[in-house]
DNA sequence: AATACGTGGCT
DNA sequence: TAGCCAAGTAT
């Protein structure tokens, strides 16, 4: 569909070229005066403005800003990225979550050595193709680092422009961005593209925000019709998430006398893939069906007999479980909850043949990549008592 | 088009 | 607290 279309068939209407340069001007005055200082304004380097636009996916500035100095101070230029190990890789990642990004980046590294000649692509048709460049990546970068005038258009910018124009579309839905990509290309200024796309980030980032929003305070309230028009307190249109799906999971720290810990590498495939947890059965999974550890009033059955039999049977160990649990752990995913029922059990004979198994020794727990539900676990060592 | 994919902060 | 939210992409 045309951009003209896409605009008119929802009913937004552009301002005239001269409101469009007065904002303009208010955006970019208000972003010199207030933009935060972040690490990667310190540069145009596209290398080191795609790390921080691929960590700060879904992710909150605070949160990014020490992963980002690590891993550009580890490696510092493409080719560093393109040769680096998946275990550094991930270690660098590790608790910033939604780890097949950094893997992405990798496979990206060495698309930029093979198709562009070790440099960063300057043409947005060439960024697009990189593995985890999508749209508002691709935007960002090439405006950013090259000072493109393309459309960076991010959770922020829907929120503000939602705000700006009174737009009733759900913003959760995918095909919802295009049409804040046609309003941004009529928006953005020429000159300063990269800055402009910040500003209005940086705007709902810290003014135009989701919760706590006061609209009298935005340096633009005098362009927003949904302030003028008192409508404001609907804006974002966002349709409400599912409930997530929660699992329970009999965890064990399996336990050698060394003190090395049992750990299963998980499948290349689904959350947390290739990863390391501890040994986890899925209530409701295991072959003596409608087997459970509780009774039905809720109390722990008073033996682990079942569940030893059941990791001989999976794993070919034998294991003795100590009979109450050590703790029980929550996580909770974007998608799903896991709830962890820990027992600490202690290795009596190993038979394992599945090589995914790894024995690691808790004073080499700082040197490995655990995700953090494994974390979380590995903290409990400390108050073994074993047998 | 809808869903999978982590984690931490905030209310 | 349970749910929402944060500079999205791949499939």
């Amino acid at each position: 569909m045309k951009s003209k279309d896409l605009l008119e068939k929802n009913k937004i209407n552009i301002w005239p070229e001269e409101k469009i340069e007065r904002f303009r001007l208010t955006l970019l005055t208000w972003y010199d005066e207030n933009k935060r200082d972040l690490p990667w304004r310190k540069t145009s380097n596209p290398y080191y403005v795609w790390v921080s636009e691929i960590m700060l996916q879904q992710t909150q500035v605070d949160t990014v800003i020490p992963y980002y100095n690590r891993f550009i101070a580890t490696l510092p230029t493409i080719s560093d990225l393109a040769e680096a190990s998946e275990e550094t890789l991930l270690k660098l990642w590790e608790g910033l979550g939604y780890y097949s990004r950094v893997r992405n980046m990798k496979v990206a590294a060495i698309q930029i050595q093979n198709d562009f000649d070790g440099i960063f692509p300057k043409n947005h048709k060439d960024v697009l193709t990189l593995k985890g460049i999508g749209p508002y990546t691709a935007g960002a970068v090439t405006s950013i680092a090259f000072n493109q005038a393309h459309p960076a258009v991010d959770g922020n910018v829907m929120r503000v422009l939602s705000r700006l124009f009174e737009i009733d579309l759900d913003i959760s839905k995918a095909s919802t961005r295009k049409v804040f990509e046609q309003i941004i290309s009529h928006l953005i200024d020429p000159v300063r593209p990269g800055d402009f796309n910040q500003a209005l980030m940086d705007l709902g980032a810290t003014i135009c925000t989701p919760k706590n929003y006061s609209p009298e305070l935005s340096p633009v309230k005098e362009f927003n019709a949904s302030y003028i028009n008192e409508t404001w307190r609907k804006y974002p249109v966002k349709k409400k998430k599912n409930k997530v799906t929660e699992q329970t999971f009999y965890t064990l720290m399996i336990k050698k006398e060394d003190g090395e810990y049992l750990y299963e590498k998980r499948p290349k495939k689904g959350v947390l893939s290739g990863m390391y947890t501890p040994i986890m059965i899925e209530q409701g999974t295991l072959r003596e069906k409608g087997w459970k550890l509780f009774n039905e009033d809720g109390s722990y059955k008073n033996s682990a007999e079942e569940l030893e039999q059941n990791i001989e049977d999976i794993y070919n160990l034998k294991v003795r479980i100590k009979d109450q649990p050590k703790g029980i752990i929550k996580h909770v995913f974007s998608h799903l909850k896991w709830e962890m029922i820990v027992f600490e059990a202690l290795l009596l004979e190993d038979n394992a043949q599945i090589k995914d198994l790894k024995w690691i020794h808790k004073d080499q727990f700082d040197q490995e990549m655990f995700p953090v539900p494994t974390q979380k676990v590995n903290k409990l060592v400390d108050t073994l008592t074993l047998f």
